[in-house]
DNA sequence: TTGAAAGCGCTAACAC
DNA sequence: GTGTTAGCGCTTTCAA
């Protein structure tokens, strides 16, 4: 690979005069900044990141942390950060923790070692530490969905309370006298403020509200179907089902219409996240929307800002969900 | 940070006994490793990779690059590159490269500024130059999903013959007259192999075939919502329709639904993939099953054995398919 | 406007 | 078994 020695030799200037002609340094005359530059063109000058990094000992590279690529959720939020990282410049490496603080720890760990210029993280249920790590050490970081502490972290999340609440609240629109809940990991911040959305709503609709109703540690299909089952074994249709992403209420759905029961003449169900796929199957589901691209956009959006200025103007951004009612309603 | 040089003077040691230690080198006393390797663990020494990285001239990343990481098939492999690569100590960094030619050069020149040690590649449609790059500056690679050259290339795909073949054979096993193939870009090794394989099948199945029953770069559900709609201009069912993914298989059900078209009776319809999600929603999707997962594990492993030895037994490996009857054939 | 020189943290060849 | 030293490619200070 050709280097900056190789083209001041070339050409007969400096190695300094090189750097600084590719730099875009003013103290360069015109011509020699226009015969380095058709040089360095001509000849495919890649500049070594690794050398350019060490030297001013940060990188261009971002990690991203969070429980599982794979998860069609998480996907599209990684393909608005990949997108907005890669057009101003920066790198994207992944990491999945699966839910695990102490693999996520290892993972930070790593990033501190790669001397990443900053890191977006959906913490593990309820770890503090990885944060306090990356504080530490002074390296620029945004939650992603989720917070600790809602005061002073940075992150970008979704309103989960009124996404909870839009969905509860068409639920108890109707006349079924019942309204469960299937919600995720309960040490995590966005279950708790769903949790308070659909309080929220029952109180609104003069709904009194059972514990009982609130299955939590939903995490997947199966959990889902589980649930659902669960609550089949003491409850009488009608009733209706929030549920806290879309997977967990494909599950439940399958439960019922194992036993032919009737969506949603007999049960109500809706999912929450609007993976784009589902929207072109039956049961066409009804769901609360999240702008996903848009949340990993301002993600990175964020993170870039901190990266150059240390501060930005907002440090806590909420998306709006919105509504969508489809046929499972 | 902690650097070699401070573990060094608090322990009154050389830096390089210090790296020899802490790099597990046979000539460093007993004593005296034990002594550096617990100082380093109690002040949390995390090696610098980018210095490290410098002076090795390769680092332990390894770029990936793919059409769209939210893609669930590919997000699927991405989850088994990303577990083998950080199981062995390597990083991962993924790159969109949207089936742009020209994007895709800027990112192996991206990579190659990286100093990344190997690349795992879906070519964009028809792309060699990428490859040609890479071998030129000598990075192991291996090209995911697709080859340039059969003979020539390191790839891991998924047969792709047999996986037509075997949906082909299926569908045409049923009375229907015709089977008519909602292909991908005809430039790229997995749609022209598929297209062999729906032709032998129907050669075995002694239909004869009309090259309008094949309607070539489908890409998402609204190229397969518009083919199955082309197809019904000038079609009576009862006919068969097999599927490049089952994104494309979604659209084409749309259209049919739309029309109050009975699947299967009047058209059975086929995907290929198996995307989870839609084996738990209706029409439970009939598809072809490729081992995603497996199929990223494979990539890695092998271009870690490129990395390591530049050389290695297997360099093609061909996935099997296999077939998943549901319900919408 | 240009260039010389230092140095980022680490590894490895070599000397002791 | 341990230490000395050179150097990876680049940026940046300072001098010319």
């Amino acid at each position: 690979m050709v280097r900056l020695k190789d083209i001041a030799d070339a050409l007969n200037v400096s190695i300094t005069t090189v750097s600084k002609a590719l730099n875009g340094h003013p103290d360069i005359s015109e011509a020699r900044r226009k015969e380095i530059l058709e040089y360095a063109e001509r000849f495919n000058y890649v500049p070594n990141q690794v050398a350019r990094s060490f030297r001013q000992q940060r990188t261009r590279i971002v990690g991203i942390i969070l429980s599982d690529n794979s998860n069609p959720y998480n996907a599209r939020i990684i393909r608005g950060i990949e997108e907005t990282l890669s057009s101003k410049g920066y790198y994207t490496i992944i990491m999945n923790n699966q839910e695990d603080p102490e693999k996520e720890m290892k993972l930070v760990s790593e990033l501190l070692g790669l001397n990443v210029a900053g890191v977006l993280l959906t913490p593990a249920a309820g770890n503090r530490k990885s944060c306090e790590l990356l504080r530490k050490f002074n390296i620029p970081y945004v939650l992603v969905n989720r917070y600790i502490n809602e005061k002073e972290d940075t992150y970008v999340v979704v309103d989960d309370r009124k996404a909870a609440y839009l969905g509860t609240k068409h639920l108890s629109s109707f006349c079924y006298d019942k309204v469960f809940f299937l919600n995720f990991l309960s040490s995590v911040s966005s279950s708790k403020n769903r949790l308070k959305g659909y309080k929220d709503a029952l109180k609104e609709a003069n709904i009194e509200m059972d514990e009982s109703w609130v299955i939590p540690e939903c995490k997947n299909q199966l959990d889902g179907y589980k649930a659902m089952l669960k609550i089949l074994e003491k409850n009488k249709p009608p009733f209706s089902v929030l549920c806290y992403s879309d997977y967990i209420a494909i599950g439940a759905i399958c439960a019922l219409q194992e036993r032919l029961i009737r969506i949603p003449e007999d049960v109500a169900v809706m999912g929450t996240d609007d993976i784009d796929i589902l929207s072109f199957v039956k049961p066409r589901l009804t769901t609360v929307g999240v702008p996903k691209l848009r949340l990993g956009i301002k993600c990175a959006e964020l993170l870039i800002d901190l990266i150059k200025k240390k501060e930005c103007k907002e440090r806590r951004i909420v998306m709006k969900p919105e509504l969508i009612i489809r046929e499972t309603s």
